[in-house]
Formats: C-alpha cells, sequence, structure tokens
DNA sequence: TGGTGAAGGGAGAGCGCTCTCCGCCTGTGC
DNA sequence: GCACAGGCGGAGAGCGCTCTCCCTTCACCA
C-alpha cells in the first residue's frame, strides 16, 4: 500500500560530490564557479566527482542565494500592433527575423545557462508588468524587440533604469542600450548599385517616417544618390506595409513612369511594388529594377527573388544578449549600443 | 567612498508582510497559497499586508523547497529541418503559426505565473539536452512544436516519461500526451464544400505521407469525396513545400487538364499550385476552385484570398499548457490527448 | 627561529520559502 | 464537568546553494 510513484531520484548535491571528492561543499562550489584558485589536484578531482554523480547546479538553490534568476525576458513588445486583421501578428511572425532573433541571442545564452523566457507585451499594462517582472526579480532583464514607433516599453525601462536592451535605435533618444545597423550605410549600397547599374531616373518608396529606420532609409538613400549626381529622388511613402506600397507604387509610376530604378524601404513592400509594376507591364529587372531592404522571407518568396540590403540579424541578436549580461553583471548604469554593418545581397531584381 | 551602486531596495519578504499582517509567516503562506482554512477577518489583514508591503513572492525560494522551478520549455524541434538554403526556419517562422501558439500557451501560463522558456532543439543532442533539463529540473516540463516526421523528440520524452505535451499526434504511436486537429473532419469541410460548388473534377495536392498530417489530410478527403460519389480522387504529392505543389500542380494539369476542384492540403502549397493555375491561364476560381489547409499567412497573402480549413490552433495551444500543467501537479503518468474540430474560412478560391 | 603574509580549505550562516508538527482554543457529547 | 475532536495559528526545520569568516599550512625573510 505504499506510494506507488516512482521513487523520485533525488538529484545529486553539492554535498552528495563533496562526499565523493572527499573535500568540503565550499570546495566544490568554488571549483564549479571557477572562483579562487583551488589546488590543480583537488579541482580534478572535484571535476571528476561532479562527472560521477552526474551533479547539475539547482538553479532554485544559486538564485536564493545570488539573488539573480538565471533568466532573461524576451518581450515582444507588440503594443498597438494587433488589429482585428492580424490579431497574432503575422506580420511580425511571418518573417525568419524572429527565428532568427532567437537562434542569434540563444546562441549566447545557452552556454552560460541562462533560460530565455518569451513574452508578448501587448498593451500598456503589460508593459509595465515587465518593468515590474525585472524590478521584483522575476527576470534578470530584458531584451526588447519593438515593432511600433509610440511603443511606451523602451520610455518605461529607460526610466526604471533597468537592465534592458533593444533591438534597433528607439524612436525618441533616451538612455537605453540598444543595437541597430548602420542604416545610412546600407542605403548607401542600394544607391551604389543601383548607380552602378546606370539607372536613370530613381525612385524610393519609403517606410514610416515616424520611425527611425523609415526616416534612416530615405535620408541615407537621398545622400547616396546625391553624390551620385542625383539632386532629387522622389519619394512615396509606403508605410512598411504591403498595401501601402502598392499604392505608393501605383502613384509613382503615375507620376514618374521613366522611372527605370526604386529603392524600397522593407522587402514586404517591395513585393507589393513588384506586384503593381507586374501589372502594369512593366519588367523587372528590366525595365525597372528593385532592391529591398531587411532581405526577409518577402526576399525569396516573389519573383524575381529580391536584390536587397541584409542586416546582420543573428550577429546583432548575439550582441544584444551580451550586452545585456554584461549590464547585469556589473550593476553599473552604463548604456552601450552597437552598431552593426549591412550588407548587399544580389539577386535578380537589380 | 561607500559603494555608490544604489542601496538595492530589499524586495518585501513573507517575513515582513507576517510582520505587517501581525501573524507568522506560516499563515501568511497559507494565505496566499489558498491552503488549509484561514480565519476570513486574518485573510483579509493578510491580503492587505500583502498589498501595503508590494510583496511578491520569490520564485526562486518558492521554487527550492517544492522542486518545481515554474517555468516549462517550448521546445521548437527542427531536427534536421534546418538546411542551407532555410538556416533560420523561415519556413516554420514564417507564419503566423508560431505566434498563435505562443499567445495560446502564454494566455494559460501568465496567469498563474508560469514562465515560458524558448528553446530550438536543433539536432538529436540537444533533443537529449532538452530530456536532461526536466529530468535535471531546469523546467517542469515541455511543449513540443515538432516539425519534421524522423524527430527523435516525441520518443526520447515518451521514454523518459517526463511530462510533456506535442502539437499534433507523433507520426508513430508512443506514450505522449498530444493535442490535435480532427483532421478528417476538416478534409471533409473540404470536400463538402468543392462538391457543393458543383466540382465535376477533383483531383488533390498532398503532402507528405510520411507525416499524419499528409496522410490524414488525403485519406479523410478521398473518403469524403467518396460520399459524395467520387469513387477515385487523384492525388500528387506535393511534400507540403511551394516549390513541390508547383511540380505536383503541372503534373496535374498535364494529366487530368479538365480538372475543376482542387484539395491542397497546406496552404503555403496552395500557393504555389496558384500561380501554376495562373500561369496557366487558369482562373481562380471560375475554372478550378482550390481550397486550402491551415488558414496560415499565405491564405491572405496571395491571390485570390483562399478558402481554407482552420485549426484553432490558439485553443489547441492553451490546451497543450492546461495538458502539461495538470500532469505536472499530480504525479501521475496518464496521457491524456484532445482532439479539436477544424473549420473552413471561406475566402475567394473557393 | 620566530614572525609574517599569502594561499587554500572548512565551517556555518543564511537566502525566502513551504510544510510538518505541535499546541491552543472552542465546541460537543456523555 | 470532563474527555475528545477538530479547526486554526505558530515554531522551526530544512530545500541546495554561496560566501564570509576563520583556520591551517607553508614559503620567505630578518
Amino acid at each position: 500500500m505504499s506510494s506507488d510513484r516512482p521513487p523520485a531520484p533525488r538529484l545529486p548535491t553539492l554535498e552528495d560530490v563533496a562526499q565523493v571528492a572527499g573535500v568540503s561543499r565550499a570546495t566544490v562550489s568554488r571549483v564549479i564557479n571557477n572562483i579562487r584558485n583551488v589546488d590543480p589536484a583537488l579541482h580534478k578531482t572535484v571535476w571528476d566527482a561532479v562527472t560521477a554523480t552526474g551533479y547539475v547546479p539547482n538553479r532554485a538553490a544559486r538564485s536564493l542565494v545570488t539573488g539573480r534568476t538565471g533568466a532573461i525576458a524576451l518581450v515582444v513588445s507588440e503594443a498597438e500592433s494587433r488589429t482585428a486583421d492580424d490579431p497574432f501578428m503575422g506580420r511580425f511572425f511571418s518573417d525568419p527575423f524572429f527565428g532568427r532573433v532567437v537562434g542569434g541571442v540563444l546562441s549566447v545564452l545557452r552556454p552560460v545557462g541562462v533560460h530565455l523566457a518569451l513574452t508578448l507585451a501587448g498593451d500598456e499594462e503589460a508593459c509595465q508588468k515587465v518593468v515590474a517582472d525585472v524590478r521584483q526579480g522575476q527576470v534578470d532583464g530584458v531584451v526588447v524587440i519593438s515593432l511600433h514607433p509610440h511603443d511606451p516599453l523602451p520610455g518605461l525601462l529607460a526610466e526604471a533604469a533597468v537592465p534592458a536592451v533593444l533591438y534597433g535605435r528607439p524612436a525618441s533618444p533616451m538612455p537605453i542600450s540598444y543595437v541597430d545597423v548602420a542604416t545610412y550605410n546600407g542605403a548607401r549600397l542600394a544607391a551604389d548599385h543601383l548607380a552602378a547599374r546606370g539607372c536613370q531616373h530613381v525612385a524610393t518608396i519609403s517606410g514610416s517616417m515616424d520611425m527611425p529606420a523609415g526616416a534612416d532609409r530615405l535620408n541615407g538613400f537621398r545622400e547616396a544618390m546625391a553624390k551620385h549626381g542625383f539632386a532629387y529622388v522622389p519619394s512615396y511613402d509606403g508605410g512598411f506595409t504591403s498595401d501601402g506600397a502598392e499604392r505608393a507604387m501605383e502613384q509613382l509610376l503615375r507620376e514618374y513612369p521613366e522611372v527605370d530604378g526604386v529603392f524600397v524601404a522593407s522587402d514586404v513592400m517591395a513585393q507589393g511594388a513588384m506586384m503593381v509594376l507586374r501589372d502594369h507591364g512593366k519588367a523587372v529587372p528590366g525595365d525597372v529594377a528593385v532592391i529591398g531592404f531587411d532581405d526577409s522571407s518577402a526576399a525569396t518568396t516573389g519573383r524575381p527573388p529580391l536584390t536587397t540590403v541584409r542586416q546582420p540579424v543573428e550577429d546583432m541578436a548575439a550582441e544584444m544578449a551580451r550586452l545585456l549580461l554584461a549590464r547585469i553583471d556589473q550593476r553599473g548604469h552604463r548604456t552601450t549600443s552597437v552598431i552593426f554593418e549591412p550588407e548587399l545581397v544580389v539577386r535578380q531584381s537589380a
């Protein structure tokens, strides 16, 4: 009549390892955490005991005493970006982008045994919950993918002076760490490529001007084209959506039918733009060369495959994780940001 | 010369709350965990003290004594599904599917304060790491999205008899919990719809036969069409990829040019199939009606928008979480599975 | 040879919580 | 009036770890 549950094999503890190694708990702890010098011979003895017992540190116990949780949150801050049409952020998850970010972050976290807790912050309340979570020690810090220019989360995090790193420069300047891509350089790559192809009539379809990415891609492109002698490049706002880009392209063709080269500020928009070009009987790249930005899945899904400016997403994500861990370790308040270089991926559209 | 780090405001502990409420730690613990009866008056006093102090339980301390981590892993088991062309699983993340799953799971986990630790299991070693993680108490259990029919993870989990729930029936029968959609019923919805439209020459493009979803969607569709008097429905293997579906559709049109209705076993494949139909000058749905499966982003991205069979992904994901939590709570070994009903979403392609 | 300091190991005090045990108090039955 | 049961609160023992002290050892030098 005794309990028939399996005897729940007790996991080995530090004490067990210590006993096997014939040393004290403290010494084992020192070896495992590589703190202070330990006699090389003992060091080996201890490690042997660790492998023999199959010991794995109990993160709860460790957390309890260190005050670190060993977990960071990956916050997908979608404030205001859920819509009736797109209640599950298809637009966001519709892209290898997310997978690439996760891969990059985990490549840094896994080796140090830190958990990545996935969180969706859907509204301002949820954003405050995120801040509260890190203040209350639910997680040690957060990496944020913010999808909306008016997202309150970056501001809240900066205000709380909590360990956090953003993907992409915040819409307004604030004391917070981030990683970003050198957008101007990326836009220049596109400009140089179009110029090198001999395009004579160049235009651009831009993203939302209230987002840093939108403004920078436009301004960077115009500056670079200016150096190639294009005093003014007409721009049409596509608002970072496929539909918007379609409308922008319609207008562009109406007002500027001789166009033979377009820089579109995102691959998704480039897709929409190319559909309109096809509808108008324009060959890509024969009649009009098209260059996108991001190198997202949209770049290879459509026809023809898109020439585009690629962000080193994994590297950027990994750096986010590194910055965050550093920020957590040294209780300092320094905010550090790292800018990465983009790269032109030449496919068939230009 | 004292430390200039901020004084690290100590978080309130149970002890603090107890002091404010004028009771013992034990009583506060009882109130918070709703264990045993506590005098209603005291109950209120305690809760008041909790809010007054802003107390939040320390999960490390709790974990330490309960032996639960309060975290479950969301494992995206991509074993063998990364390729050179698609190193970041664009195909997988290229879909609101992932976001919907996460949303569904979190809707259950958040209220009970359980963390969702994101994990990518890229190869067999990583799969074993997942099993080890739960045995070693890094997480309490796992929910698995398995992308490959020959994925070793489900088998490893079943063997280890570890708390785990799969999204979708495993390729081969094994003692493990899962949620799934009633594929046969979904295929029947598609069949009924095509029959009701008056289609006379119906074919299907199937997914991989080594995946349950592939085989079930084909067999279910054929069975249902048989009830409408279609003794045999020709099938072409599209292998669950867009390219494969394009090839299948080419072959289909060659061998069966009079076709006027096609059930395609996934939306992504349906996209490819519709491109081919367009190339051949066939109007959808005028000449050929097309029905997809999944209701993924591909269903609304293309032209025309796809009529398709929708899985209640969020509900299924939420149920995964519920099943897992139940399994973790009662240390039993029962495996429970839940099957959900699909629904036909009628758009323009059929 | 005694003094000194560095290096390395051990003892033990908690971290904040849960949970078992114990004891008090009240109510009830004879 | 007493025995007993049952409801409810408190005391206190850990959970497994880190980390501060302290002790021992030993090299080195005056």
